[in-house]
DNA sequence: ACCCAGGGTAACT
DNA sequence: AGTTACCATGGG
């Protein structure tokens, strides 16, 4: 079946390619497909309507919890709209969500996304999946921790993945051994969860916050990639206003596309 | 050939 | 605590 959402704060399209994930395609008509939990689904959009094609009625809550449906983003707007930087940021993408992705697949993506540029990234990502992952719907699911268990560096040289499959490998084994624990990092408050992340090798801070933010959905968490160092110099140099207080993983992704995308950011020879 | 890319680590001061 | 070379790979 197809399933219409109508939302006025849920850009497909800025949700999409705001950098938070990496695998969903868009085709010459707008729309776009990917895989996440395991599930195949093609999304398209016309004006506030957002239709998930080819559903199967057992998937819906899946896609409203992916999708992060049951928040009311326009309040977020309301509150960081008290600055103004941040009030042109969320007037260029007032759609942006911050989506609810799987631990593992966000850890292991974040890991191959360090000193790397986002096609690389999509490509590194996308020849794990054919090499590791389930078939589902044409493509092929991110793979689990268990289908990846036992993997040393040299079993990911297909994926020219360079330093950092021994990162990867690393995380796989500290998920399966349990010395990471998802169900704890949940639970835990951001600071902590943090260093249990960090334990990882080629895990540090940036992408620590990251994963807290894109799937543990931590809005406290506030990744500072070289983009946001920039803006921060920028805007804020005596620190972040204090209408993000709480939020600033969400106040983070409308800035991080406002100068990435829409150049909001003066151009700079530094 | 040189630069950079949603950084992290180790080895310095 | 703050700075710096180095890390593999690919695209401009």
């Amino acid at each position: 079946m197809n399933y219409t959402i109508q939302n006025k704060n849920f850009d497909i399209r800025r949700t999409f390619l705001c950098g938070q994930c990496f695998r969903w395609s868009e085709d010459e008509n707008g729309a776009f497909s990917g895989i996440a939990g395991g599930r195949s689904l093609t999304v398209t959009q016309s004006g506030d309507e957002v239709t998930l094609h080819g559903v199967s009625e057992q998937d819906i809550p899946f896609w409203e919890n992916y999708f992060d449906l049951g928040t009311d983003y326009s309040a977020y707007i309301e509150t960081l709209s008290a600055d103004e930087t941040l009030k042109k940021a969320c007037e260029f993408s007032p759609g942006i969500r911050i989506l609810r992705q799987e631990p593992f697949e966000t850890l292991i993506s974040f890991i191959i996304s360090q000193n790397n540029n986002i096609p690389r990234i999509s490509g590194i990502i996308g020849r794990l999946c054919e090499s590791f992952g389930t078939p589902a719907g044409g493509g092929y699911a991110f793979p689990t921790a268990q289908q990846l268990s036992g993997i040393v560096p040299e079993d990911l040289a297909p994926l020219r993945a360079g330093f950092r499959a021994r990162y990867i490998c690393d995380a796989v084994e500290k998920v399966n051994s349990g010395a990471v624990d998802f169900a704890e990092i949940d639970r835990l408050p951001l600071a902590e969860a943090r260093e249990q992340l960090k334990t990882i090798v080629g895990v540090g801070d940036k992408v620590a916050d990251c994963v807290l933010l894109f799937a543990f959905h931590k809005l406290d968490a506030f990744p500072k990639d070289v983009w946001v160092k920039r803006l921060m110099a920028q805007f804020y140099p005596g620190g972040l206003p204090e209408c993000t207080l709480g939020i600033e993983g969400i106040a983070q992704q409308y800035l991080f596309d406002y100068v990435r995308n829409g150049g909001g950011l003066p151009v700079t020879n530094d």
